[in-house]
DNA sequence: GTGTGCGTTGCGATGTGCGCAACAAGTATT
DNA sequence: AATACTTGTTGCGCACATCGCAACGCACAC
């Protein structure tokens, strides 16, 4: 308020973006969401959530339902969604998941580093699950999880303290707070062995009850651009995880191909 | 510029999304573009172009190569449109399927694989016929109907082997003791027709009397997550079977292209 | 050296979004 | 029926964010 020295703020999209994000909670997107709600949700003027949203739906970026006048989000939002690398990295991903589900009869998932968690961008289930639907779209903190972990394996020691510091400092476990961050040493040695072995395990450590292992996908440059990931509870896999996490890496390493790996293009 | 008398412009909000569309052009997906070629292909100052591509970054809308400095579509798009897109394929179809019903006269459902079975989730009516309590929520085995058929196909055949034997082990045909299921080599050629015509048709294989075409519901990301299935009556339907998959085929692709599909998205 | 291309930044004038308050329309309460 | 609630939209003045120009930093070419 006093000495901005200059504010590049861009507060339009930022509330756009805001209002977009509620209505992708899961819990609303079947519903749907009026003015007045998503005003209260936000802590914002009911009549700039009326402008905007009127905004939003003149450019297809929300529908509304004329009826209940309740908005969700729009075609348009999926159209440009289906132009995003990850799109075409899922589209090339899925039957290599499904392959891994054939095989390991667990579900898999399709991982990438986004920001300050790992995002979720697939996940593919065996018969006898009840459904994936639970974490497409859904972050999770990186260095708990063995996804997180292996997207974060080809990064210098240094380059990885100083991340996972400014990491310490921007996230303070949303959702998860018991959840105590590894320290760095314990990390370092952790992805120095996934460097070894290809792969990395975890054992509980994200959630009790639960074990899950990743290994990385590399594209044409040969860095690492996404993680496979099997996760199941401790009871069915917890046996065999290292021969769940050799099938992981074989089918990552296919899928790596693909791209465009060559396993002598290692980057500098 | 003279008596706008009301002008209720988001001026901002345009300007992102012409960015955006821009750079989900996908003679640019691939490459990226940067800052002087967009607001050259836009007609605007490459200062503004500069700002707001800097803040479309910092949400996570736009991602930006450090080194070439170009801009491509950014993971919060996809993160969107990923939690949404189940919720949004159950509000949106019930209008597709009416036009269904209109056209043909018959009852029509909307199916998703779940667990080991086909879920309807929707079912849509002629006047004349009983009306709900039909389908909704119940599950059918997927091998012996149209809509799960085409729910599996677009999976590789070796991987719809292993599925099709762990699905043998678990479901023993509970309530239809006396179908069999067809063998894996039957159930591979339809699905190659399957691929081949866009529809799939079963003729009394499921039940006596029953004949059924279905159709693929894609979403952005390219695979099928859904299927539009008619059944009816041999005697009613049973002559124009042909028809009514071409049909069914092409209310499928509409509510395809509603959900963000892309033919183009397609894997090679 | 000077030429081009690129992307970023300072700054004043302009125009847009902000927030209050009034309004319209619908639904429950008495 | 009249009232008191909803919920969503709109008018309008002021403040401030954005526009567009111009200058700048930087890289590369010749």
């Amino acid at each position: 308020m006093t000495d901005r020295p200059r504010a590049p703020v861009s507060a339009g999209l930022r509330r756009d973006l805001e209002i977009l994000e509620l209505l992708a909670r899961p819990e609303h997107a079947s519903g749907g969401l009026g003015v007045s709600r998503i005003a209260e949700l936000l802590g914002r003027e009911k009549s700039q959530v009326s402008r905007a949203l009127k905004a939003l739906e003149s450019e297809g970026m929300a529908d509304r339902d004329p009826e209940s006048l309740e908005y969700r989000l729009g075609w348009r939002l999926y159209a440009l969604a289906a132009r995003t690398a990850e799109a075409r990295l899922t589209h090339l991903a899925a039957p290599y998941l499904r392959r891994l589900v054939a095989a390991l009869n667990e579900t898999t998932h399709l991982c990438v580093l986004r920001g300050s968690g790992v995002l979720t961008l697939l996940s593919v289930s065996p018969t006898h699950a009840f459904r994936g639907l639970g974490w497409e779209g859904v972050t999770v903190p990186v260095p708990m999880t063995s996804a997180g972990r292996v997207l974060l394996s080809d990064w210098a020691p240094d380059t990885l303290r100083a991340w996972m510091a400014s990491w310490l400092k921007e996230s303070p476990m949303p959702g998860h707070p018991r959840q105590r961050p590894p320290d760095i040493d314990y990390l370092l040695r952790e992805i120095a062995m996934i460097r070894k072995r290809g792969f990395a395990a975890v054992d509980e450590e994200f959630e009790p009850g639960l074990v899950g292992v990743s290994a990385p996908i590399r594209d044409f440059r040969g860095g690492i651009i996404a993680a496979i990931n099997v996760s199941a509870p401790k009871g069915r896999l917890g046996g065999h995880l290292d021969e769940a996490g050799r099938r992981t890496l074989a089918v990552a390493r296919e899928l790596s191909a693909k791209l465009g790996y060559h396993p002598e293009t290692r980057p500098h």
